[in-house]
DNA sequence: TCCTTAGATCGATGACTGTCAATGTATAGT
DNA sequence: ACTATACATTGACAGTCATCGATCTAAGGA
């Protein structure tokens, strides 16, 4: 049995998977990855990501007018990043500070291909 | 300016993408990578690879099954992983024989962390 | 030349997703 | 308290997607 490591999706932890092709995935183990790999599947949300990987921190009041979409737009896509594991936020008075998480990415990328 | 590799996605080449924090991603790389993320972002899709990268070569009648899906659904899956660049397919005689495509997942693994 | 088989394509349908206007909920300043 | 601000949530709508039955195409075999 190849090496496992450990993945949090949302809630749930997930014993997750050697590589892609070290074995067969299970249909839990699938369900889990489709919804990180499906949080990474809109270019609104990958333009999203990239401007907070970039930067240290970004406050959601930044990410309104570069990417033209609405506040509420904005909010939503940011709730499906951070629901994927992939960006954090922290709120600070009226601002929510968002930071992307890099082990998330690191791990994602890992099972694409060691 | 960061390392751009070249990926090609379905028949458009893409410059692209150091990776997602060294630089914002424009829109038309983010629309591109969103394609291939769109591959990934399903569960049957998923499993399908999973199956493919596990083998040498799969056919596609061998997948029916384990999927449990129809005819029809399996080929609509292997196209979408085939226009990402993920598999490619050969048809030898009446079967279409699939293999995954390396070097594409690892192309993705290093755009989320190098 | 038929018949069978593997797979692709078409058409329909139900489910999901991105989007925004309107509204709700805190927080900060006055 | 009152007002303004930064986000979240809700509701609605349009567009996309997964799925399958039916049909089509191409390749073998009899």
């Amino acid at each position: 049995m190849a090496t496992r490591k450990t993945l949090v999706v949302g809630d749930s932890v997930v014993g997750c998977c050697g590589t892609l092709g070290s074995q067969v995935l299970s249909v839990g183990e699938a369900d889990d990855l489709a919804q990180i790999f499906g949080a990474l599947a809109d270019p609104a949300r990958l333009r999203m990501l990239s401007m907070i990987a970039s930067s240290d921190e970004v406050c959601s009041c930044a990410l309104e007018q570069p990417l033209e979409k609405s506040q509420p737009t904005i909010s939503h896509h940011t709730r499906i990043l951070a629901a994927a594991g992939l960006i954090v936020g922290e709120r600070r008075g009226r601002w929510t500070w968002w930071r992307a998480v890099p082990e998330r990415l690191e791990a994602v990328a890992r099972l694409l291909s060691d």
